[in-house]
DNA sequence: CTTGATGCAAATGGTTTGCATGTTT
DNA sequence: AAACATGCAAACCATTTGCATCAAG
């Protein structure tokens, strides 16, 4: 087949597009840090492990700019922030609303669609009155591995 | 009736109890802090409040005291630090688990059974092999105030 | 008296900011 | 050329730590 060349950049375009139709300047900062967070195995990553890998191909990239440029993006909508916990604060797209099982042993976390809380949702909005909009919300657990290991 | 004089204090001797069943130190601090971890309406207070709070009844109590004090019985099992945002680590008595609806608006927190999960919970267990034991994990929102407010 | 907790002051470290310079449009 | 992003270095600020002193058991 032809004409899906560079799945990654497509992307990668895709986003640098909405941001040009936005009017925001496009620069290699912004293309850097949304390219690392495009090529990580499962788009999360920890500031200072996404700054590394910037820098890895970009050693003129400051960190001040990755910090500049995550609040940037996330302020356009691009990115969302997550909380791990207390000092793992990472990003990634903000694609659909997704939610993350984080495993106690490994560290490892596993994404889930958001209908997983659709049910606690409902029970909030009966029960409380409360509208949720849970976006990203972690559930600490352990994962099978680190189960049958112990 | 009788015999019921001073409910917090009674809960403050009995916390106190357990920390000298397990041959730890009562020392002026960390009495200073369960008293106002206590007294706090919603017993969930950001580290900067409860230092205020604290220093109020007892100014000899310095800030870094606050710290390993709140180090300490977090350790002990008998705090427990909820992250409810980036800036926003605060404390509150391990009683039993328990989940947090945050509201966007107006920051405020509305406490939920440990059950509202129960339905996720046993969904990773069955769909991921993720044994979740989630603890005070918590959804953003708004809140019905501020729902109808807009 | 012994061990461990505290006050104080200094260090730490992630994040932010001011400003002159370089880029994007 | 005008507006804005960046590099750099310095400022910030919550949290931590070393050490001499003090208090709990």
């Amino acid at each position: 087949m032809a004409g899906h060349a560079h799945p990654r950049a497509t992307e990668l375009d895709a986003l640098l597009d909405r941001l040009r139709s936005n009017g925001e300047r496009i620069t290699t900062a912004r293309r850097a840090v949304l390219q690392e967070l495009l090529d990580a195995p499962d788009q999360h990553l920890a500031i200072e492990e996404l700054a590394t890998r910037v820098q890895a191909r970009n050693p003129e990239i400051h960190l001040s700019t990755v910090y500049r440029t995550l609040d940037f993006l996330t302020e356009a909508g691009i990115l969302v922030n997550v909380h791990l916990g207390p000092d793992r604060s990472s990003y990634h797209l903000a694609t659909e609303s997704h939610h993350h099982a984080m495993c106690d042993g490994c560290g490892r976390t596993i994404e889930l669609p958001a209908e997983v809380l659709d049910g606690v949702v409902r029970h909030l909005d009966t029960e409380f009155g409360f509208e949720a909009h849970p976006h990203h919300v972690v559930i600490e657990g352990t994962c099978a591995a680190c189960r049958t290991r112990s």
